[in-house]
DNA sequence: TTATCGATGAGGGATTTCCCTCAATGACGA
DNA sequence: TCGTCATTGAGGGAAATCCCTCATCGATAA
């Protein structure tokens, strides 16, 4: 149930992350390595900008999370799950406890799930955007020491950013309306960016950063920047 | 001038920085563990939403990174160095070099330093709100062996998060809880409506909006209305 | 070859937002 | 009773954004 060296384990398998060939393998990799540590399910998705669904994209489910051997429905069951709701209100990983009694399913947010239930561990990947995805191992009878934890931060972490790469890499949204520049441009001043700030950073004109702001806002059909922030991340032309 | 075993060091001592009773005691868990990797020179801040001025509060520094035996001085030089700008660039830590010739310091960001000069390690911390601060550390002659990057960056994080404790602990940002006034104006900020346009909706005087929204900002502690928008959806004040 | 588009940059100026600082009132909790 | 907070409103002015219009160049497709 437990690994003799989980820190050093985790940065000899942290580096296997970036150099993994396929989807199969990144997910044999974090399979590997919580499988000692008694998890063996898990969920893996990008966040979106919307707190009353946090849920952007989900890039892997695998795992009895029902407990009756049924398989995860991801838009039926994820997305309402309270535990990925909860994790937009974080700044590090929790441990949660899910149990079911006559009157349903109910979950907890605990600091050491024992016990009855599925127990698991879920961690925020953060990035420049701020929370940009997260992950939750769960299992029956887990490991939840402190070294355990930050191991599997780090297995999360280069998980994540892994499977992010190869999945939205390469096929980012063919339908979108905002050329790659203006999504990028747009993308700063959501983060708080002045025009002056943009330009420097791009090593571009702020006359020019004027004018790609210009014609986002056409494109979007809208009046202010503000509202083009608005509707670019209801069409998750950007992410928040 | 090698750990033998970074990882295990690393959470063995990331557990220490949230029980350490003081600022102090903080600096020498991060020195001691540092050193005998050959990093000698410390800079620990805060991160501001402004690009040209990426620091907000500098919590720590120490160390000759003049060479020359003379002190930092934070606010004459650290707010201008080039590596600390380059951090809200990146979304992952890096490497750096920094020679000085007969034209003055040449700063390089570089995948494996070495040579004449200083090098170090910047460590950039994020967290929901994207960038939240970073934390450079210096030497001479330096372990850059990948499981060293990686245990600094557990010791960066858990030194920031426990010195922002210490330091904002009182005063942290209300990442919740806009006013239902507030809220509101945000709203029909988010849908494209001036200031004056909103005053006439509510009955209000423009002077009113303004004041909101510069209240808004300030307990969002955004820069701009435009971030705030983007900050507001996230935390689920407002809906996209 | 031509037209369109993205990306870049600009002049001149108007509008809007934002900053700094000040102030009053009512509700509420210690 | 007093302090804090939300809400309201303001003066004066600076900074930033936005508008209108124009322009060039390279890539790409018809």
């Amino acid at each position: 149930m437990l690994r003799s060296a989980p820190a050093e384990d985790a940065f000899t398998c942290a580096r296997a992350f970036a150099g993994a060939e396929s989807m199969d393998r990144l997910c044999v990799l974090v399979r590997d390595f919580a499988a000692p540590m008694g998890y063996d399910r898990f969920l893996i998705f990008s966040a979106s900008a919307n707190a009353e669904d946090p849920i952007d994209r989900i890039y892997w489910v695998e795992g009895d999370w029902f407990e009756d051997g049924s398989f995860v429905d991801a838009d039926a069951y994820v997305r309402r799950c309270p535990v990925n709701r909860h994790v937009t209100e974080v700044r590090e990983s929790f441990f949660w406890t899910k149990t079911r009694d006559a009157e349903g399913e109910r979950y907890r947010i605990v600091r050491h799930p024992r016990g009855r239930g599925v127990h698991g561990l879920q961690v925020p990947v953060f990035g420049p955007t701020g929370l940009e995805g997260a992950i939750s191992f769960g299992g029956l009878r887990i490991d939840t020491s402190f070294h355990t934890q930050l191991a599997l931060e780090i297995i999360a972490r280069a998980a994540f950013v892994a499977m992010r790469a190869r999945l939205e890499g390469a096929n980012k949204p063919a339908a979108t309306a905002l050329t790659d520049r203006e999504r990028e441009v747009l993308t700063w001043i959501a983060v708080g960016r002045r025009h002056v700030e943009i330009a420097d950073t791009l090593g571009l004109s702020e006359r020019t950063i004027e004018n790609h702001l210009r014609r986002i806002r056409k494109r979007l059909g809208v009046t202010t920047t503000a509202q083009a922030i608005h509707v670019a991340i209801r069409t998750g032309e950007i992410l928040a």
